[in-house]
DNA sequence: ATAGTTTATGAATATATGATCATATAGGGG
DNA sequence: CCCCTATATGATCATATATTCATAAACTAT
């Protein structure tokens, strides 16, 4: 019986041998697609980036974030234990309120690219260059 | 009747007014934050990553992506056309078979971003210096 | 025109996700 | 103890998403 490291995907013959042999040894392993997936999908919510913003510039309890943001207490909170659970955020209790900062300098580097690109981007909006 | 400009979240006052209005002024607009959570979107699902890693080293047309990430033909160009029409990968036909390249540095920057400190992670796991 | 190849896409499905509501938990002050 | 405040969380629901399957569309070759 013949072995099959892999099922063609198209017709009978890989398409072109050499693409796919020079891509296949270089491919990122499964950990690390993961861990990436992961972290993007933190910035991949409009809450969760306004959350992370504010958090980059000062700490802040959920009632104050809850406020600034114009969401419910809860909406923020499960938020926040999302990110808290990727140890992205940390809080920290003071008598009845928590504090929340920032704990992940490299989502916040993300974060601050992403964002000075899209600012850049509204901006140059405004300016009618042409196409 | 009183006019409210906003729900306080927390009780009937807001929990620190100066935290709050130290931050209202500089939130990110609607349109940044979108068009933000877009981009990390993009980039927040597996498949996704891999695809626009590969096309970040070289082109390739959707039959080798597809063998080079051992997925379907269909599941590999719903992907495609999603990123196409955020016009982060662009087509080109040649006969049968079209081309796709990456078209948005930006994306590409954020990518290779995360990819260089998940790999200094995955790295780091090795090493057992301790906490 | 017919057959074959590569890509695109509509429909369906299973899963993931984000917000809401109600309620629980934790702490403070009487 | 009870009441109030701030936060956390479980359940639910509506929507979004990723894949599969079947098929259409684009193109080549005979």
């Amino acid at each position: 019986m013949a072995i099959h490291l892999h099922e063609d995907r198209c017709g009978e013959s890989v398409v072109h041998q050499e693409a796919v042999a020079e891509c296949l040894p270089s491919q990122l392993n499964d950990q690390v697609v993961e861990s990436l997936s992961e972290s993007f999908k933190a910035l991949a919510d409009p809450t969760r980036i306004r959350i992370l913003y504010n958090l980059s510039k000062r700490e802040l309890c959920v009632c104050d974030l809850a406020e600034i943001l114009g969401m419910t207490q809860s909406a923020v909170s499960h938020q926040l234990r999302y990110l808290r659970t990727l140890r992205i955020v940390k809080g920290r209790r003071e008598g009845n309120t928590v504090y929340y900062t920032c704990d992940d300098a490299h989502i916040i580097g993300l974060l601050q690219m992403g964002v000075d690109h899209a600012m850049h981007v509204e901006r140059d909006k405004g300016n009618v260059h042409d196409s």
